[in-house]
DNA sequence: AGCATAGTGCTATTTTACTAGCATTTGACG
DNA sequence: CGTCAAATGCTAGTAAAATAGCACTATGCT
């Protein structure tokens, strides 16, 4: 699934190259097969091959991935997740600074939607 | 593992009750000994019950589940990411305003030490 | 002490996942 | 058009996981 969606709508072929420990062809196909029967992705015909991609669109998915760790890890807090963030990432200089930009557009705007 | 890193270190009957859709009493003390035998948990005995227990550090695991996350679903950018936690979390001023002094203590320290 | 409860140890069975391989279909190319 | 490469459809066998259930042990309570 993850890598459906970070590498988009994939073949059997192209699972393979991007799962890390791949199993076999076959277990791929057999895999994939019984996701669809599940409901989580659907199939495209594309000429002779199959073209799998998730149900779900990636940016709800990503929701739900992103509640799923502020839950688990940081005990619900938004706040604790961002500072885990920023502090991992190397804390670039122009990437906080847009951050800040975005935090003060979305301060701005809720003081006037309110 | 995920409920043992949100939970804490928990019994065989504490993992039913917070797995979602939880398969039999069996197939938990199953899962959670195969589980073990590959090193991702630990056990320990209080009194007559085992208490598992994850290896890895809660920190170190959220770290690499943010950048899980930040990968699969946000390219990579940090900022996206922010982005996304930030709207998605309904945006209390409070909260908004502690963040925003959140990075600019980060920016002053980078400030310092560069 | 005696009993009930809750837990593990262990085993057998069923179900699911993985693997391998062959037949068949599709597409590309000389 | 003929051939080759790459897919899927399908089947059978093996490995692993989930389930169920019984025996045994520790704990708590009366």
């Amino acid at each position: 699934m993850d890598g459906l969606y970070q590498f988009g709508p994939s073949t059997v072929a192209e699972v393979l190259t991007f799962l890390a420990d791949p199993p076999s062809y076959s277990a791929v196909r057999a895999l994939l097969g019984t996701m669809e029967a599940k409901g989580l992705l659907l199939h495209s015909q594309e000429g002779a091959r199959y073209v799998y991609a998730p149900v779900s669109e990636r940016q709800s998915a990503s929701r739900s991935a992103l509640r799923h760790v502020v839950r688990t890890y940081f005990d619900g807090s938004t706040e604790a997740t961002v500072a885990a963030l920023i502090s991992d990432a190397g804390a670039q200089p122009e990437e906080l600074e847009r951050l800040a930009r975005l935090i003060d557009a979305v301060r701005r705007t809720n003081r006037i939607t309110e």
